[in-house]
DNA sequence: GGTGTTCTGTTATAATATAACTCATCCAGG
DNA sequence: CCTGGATGAGTTATATTATAACAGAACACC
């Protein structure tokens, strides 16, 4: 069990001093999405955010999730699940790392891991002259609480 | 440069022979899908799929393709690409492996390339009791030809 | 020759994502 | 000031990906 609210002041925290260091805004709305992913510390997909800002009154279409999406995921505060076309606030900001991702099929809930760059990916891009941008490594099945549940 | 004919009728009898083990049918349609597949030799959209499909008076609908890519995913013939909603031919069909993709992001070229089991994800889901049921590691970037052009 | 199983056909719709255009705001340079 | 560029939000419409649900054909087995 974690400390969920001094978890989500520290990453919002991070959040305001990276927008300050790169000179980009964390408007309201864009904040906000990266509130709602923290509180949640799961992976949500676009439109059950969306339901949330519109709850609140704020933006009311996709477009609006889905550029404050793109920020944040452009800004390293953020990762997209590509397995579940979701959603995750990043458990790891700041620290540089290579994201893996756990994902629990039943609770919904995701561990990302750091991990060191230099696993299989690279070596077999490496093996094929294949220039790497970006990764996914994902795993799908179930955590320890819902086996212990189950 | 392969001999992509021949690479294409090795993946289809092998994919005959593992129908016929498992006691499964390969009909037409999933047939002729796993054809499609292994003639691009890239990455195709479902509904790019579908088209070819149905330019040849096979299956007109959505689902007659998402079945048929359904039971060649089961199978093992066919994998799908998370990063880009995509479906490709396997290119190591029965030899037990993990895959690991290399996506060309300009020719949508896919690369396969066979890893074994044990690494970061295997590693990460250790330390933290999760039970892996899937994995997914692909990589985005320019391949070696893509490179070479530009 | 029915009866269960497997596969396909079809209609409809759900879920995810983006294009394109408008308007508000802010702020730097004249 | 005020103006012109940049940025972000609002809005409409639509594209893309995927599935639910049910009807009918084919075949295999008793």
């Amino acid at each position: 069990m974690h400390d969920h609210d001094s978890c989500i002041r520290a990453a919002l925290s991070h959040a305001e001093s990276h927008c300050a260091r790169e000179g980009v805004q964390l408007t309201p709305v864009r904040r906000r999405v990266l509130e709602i992913l923290l509180e949640e510390h799961r992976a949500l997909g676009a439109y059950e955010i969306l339901d949330r800002l519109r709850d609140e009154g704020l933006g009311g279409q996709p477009p609006v999730v889905y550029r404050a999406l793109d920020f944040l995921i452009r800004a390293g505060l953020v990762h997209r699940i590509e397995t579940l076309n979701a959603f995750a606030a990043c458990a790891h900001a700041g620290e540089g790392h290579v994201p893996v991702f756990l994902i629990c099929r039943q609770c919904r809930h995701v561990i990302e891991t750091p991990a060191p760059a230099g696993g299989q990916l690279e070596r077999a891009a490496e093996g094929a002259g294949f220039a790497i941008e970006t990764t996914v490594r994902e795993a799908e099945g179930l955590c320890a609480d819902c086996r212990t549940a189950a």
